[in-house]
Formats: structure tokens, sequence, C-alpha cells
DNA sequence: ACTATATTTGAACAATTGTTCAAATATGGA
DNA sequence: TCCATATTTGAACAATTGTTCAAATATAGT
């Protein structure tokens, strides 16, 4: 019994399945990857960063700004903290939220390219 | 009746909020930005794209490679499809799936830079 | 036309998500 | 201490998600 190997496999000249396996990084890391890319799959979440990405602002300016109740904001926050996008800090009845990830912006530009770009290739379709 | 205003932002100086939400993106933007950042917030998906970085591979190597069922990844793959983040093409049985973005690397790249950066900041919580 | 393989599709399902609402907590000022 | 404001929290809820399974479709070879 030496079949594991899908059929679409065995007839394959170069082997270049393993190698491929090989060069994916660890389970363990694609999950994190995954993780912290959750953090800008909601445009709630989005909404946020953007508004983040030139001022402090604290949780009743954001609710302001993005047109979201405070208590939805406010739980976004929260995501976006456990997962170390933002920092904050108290001013007395205020808490101030920042960005404390370089890498933020740089990620919503490359999105921004993306669907700049696909523009001319658009389907017509609902999807 | 002259109040809208949270009454957090009466008493500011310098009035930047509406500076802010002007130099937002259109909803409608801020929206496809999410949708299409939303493909990079599964590990399924994560890790399809991770093995179509060097190669194209067809729908039951992706199977293979990743330990998940044919049935799924053409399910994710249509996600991806649908995003105009792969692209297809058949060849006899197989169908042959490859990037259509310039942009994934370069997205899976800051992502992986942030998790590994991350590291020293960690929390001790289960969060 | 028939069979085998590769892929896609749709229904079903549990699991997760984001919001709302009400209540709890934190802070500063009277 | 008491009150007003800012923020966080937890429960509830509808909506969405990703997987599995079975069935449908597509292609190549006989």
């Amino acid at each position: 019994m030496e079949k594991s190997v899908p059929i679409c496999k065995e007839k394959r000249a170069g082997d270049y399945l393993n190698e491929v396996v090989l060069d994916l990084p660890k389970d363990e890391v694609i999950i994190q990857l995954a993780e912290f890319l959750e953090a800008f799959a909601d445009s709630s979440r989005v909404k946020i960063l953007l508004s983040l990405l030139n001022h402090e602002l604290c949780t009743c300016d954001i609710s302001e700004i993005t047109g979201l109740s405070v208590s939805a904001v406010s739980h976004q926050l929260r995501v976006l903290r456990d997962k170390k996008i933002v920092k904050y800090r108290r001013a007395g009845r205020n808490v101030y939220y920042s960005l404390d990830d370089e890498h933020v912006e740089a990620i919503l530009d490359t999105a921004l390219k993306h669907i700049s770009e696909r523009k001319g290739k658009m389907s017509i379709n609902k999807k």
C-alpha cells in the first residue's frame, strides 16, 4: 500500500510539491498571520484605522468621525488592542488611541492600490 | 437647537475632526478595502496564497499541500477568484491557479514582519 | 457511449462575527 | 459624597463564515 499521493500527482515529472510544503511557514505562524490580518477585514475597523493614521483620537472622537456608536467603536478598539495594532493612553475622562504598528499604513496603501488597479478588470457580474 | 456635537468635543481648541473626516475615503471605497482584505483573514486562504507565491498549482495540488479537502479548497479559491486575487487556466482535467495580484506578497510580507516584531511585546494574557 | 478523474456546486450545519442595549466602571468637578 | 461625562463590558441577537457531504459538471481515454 503505497498510496496516499493523489492520482493527479502520480504522473508528474518534477516533483516540486514537497518543496512548496517545505517553504510554507509553520501552521502556527500562518494562523497568526490570519489573526493579524483579520483586523483589516471589516469596514468599521478599516475606517477606525484610517482615522488614526495621522492623529490620536479618543473613543468619542472616533465615534463621531466614523458614525458608529460609541459602544461599537469601543468593542472594535478592544479587538485592535488585543492584536497590538493600536495603543492607548488615558487623559482625564478620555482615552486616546493611536496606531501601535508601523505596518498598518503599508497594508492599507497596498490594498488601496489593489482596488484602484482592479477597476479595469472588474467583472459585470454581481460578485 | 445647535447640539449634535458630542460634549467631549465642545471644549476643543483646534478642531481637526472635520479634517479627519474629509481625509477619509468614501464609504464605498472603505467597504471595498475591507472586502479585499477579507481574503487574508482566514488561515486556509492565507495558506493557499502562500502556496501560490512561486508556483501555479491545480486544485488537487493545493489540497494536498494545505491538507484541506478538495471541496474546501475549491470553495476558497472561488472566494479568491471573486476578489480578483487569483486567476486560473484549465489544462485537461486540471485547473491551474496562480496569483493575479502583485500586492499579495507585499501584504503577506508586511504581516509577517508584524508578527515577528510583535513577539517582544507579546502579553502573557490569553488574548 | 461509458468510465475514471478533477473540479465545482449547493444545502446543511456549527461556529464566529459585529451590532445594540443596558448596566458597570472610571474620572473629574461641585 | 454626589453627579455628569467617558468608556468599557456582557448578554442577546441576527447575519455571516468555513467546512463537510453528496451530487452535478467537465474532460480525457477507451
